[in-house]
DNA sequence: CCTGCCAATCGTATATCGACGATGCACGCT
DNA sequence: AGCGTGCATCGTCGATATACGATTGGCAGG
């Protein structure tokens, strides 16, 4: 097994998810992760990463009906928002979920 | 006591939060939600009205540092997404959360 | 009835989003 | 070294978001 397929990237991840105690930051913190997931494609891309049903971004491609360059624009804006992490991987590169990330998100959302 | 002050708007509110159950209106769905609190004055907005503290429009552009007529906007949104509900209360206008609706926001986050 | 006030709407300017095709760049392979 | 593949970036266009001041509309009070 000299290529262990398509799950080999970013494997333990982060070990917790930081808080902000600010209110104000808090407020910003959840809309910039709110605004992130505030569109269908991006949600299925969250979807699909969070059930490791493909890494890689010519998976994602073949998945949603939008232009490779399209879904290179999400996974940008997902990437700012710190949501997901993506790992080069020889020739292609492998995103996944950062799941502090994602804990955070859903956190501020119960503290509605 | 013929003039019950501030909180004589919607009590009770829905019974219960409706759930899509195709993965695709579910995505939307989350989208629509999420991009309704995509922004730091519209969650302030909701925090304030969950908290209670006010429900008159008058006090919410007391409380954000917004013009008058750019809360009325983010109310609206609000409203359209179904996040909030207003009543016309004399020349007042009484805005509070729509319970069901969050909840159904925070059931499709915590899905993630 | 006319005149307040409070909130919604209109009109406008600027910035960002969302989509695509075309191009650029880095990596493996032969 | 050269080539092909896979993803990112650029440039563009229309649509939408965000903000404001100005105006309109509805509801009590004089």
């Amino acid at each position: 097994m000299t290529k262990p397929s398509t799950q080999a990237c970013c494997p333990p991840a982060e070990p917790m998810p930081p808080v902000p105690r600010d209110p104000l930051e808090a407020d910003a913190q959840l809309a910039r992760l709110a605004k992130a997931i505030a569109h269908p494609a991006r949600v299925a891309i969250i979807r699909l990463l969070v059930r490791q049903e493909g890494c890689i971004v010519g998976d994602i491609v073949e998945e949603l009906p939008l232009a490779q360059s399209t879904i290179s624009q999400h996974l940008k804006q997902l990437k700012e928002a710190g949501l997901i992490r993506g790992e080069v991987d020889g020739p292609r590169v492998c995103y996944c979920v950062e799941p502090g990330a994602v804990a955070l998100f859903k956190t501020l959302v119960e503290a509605l």
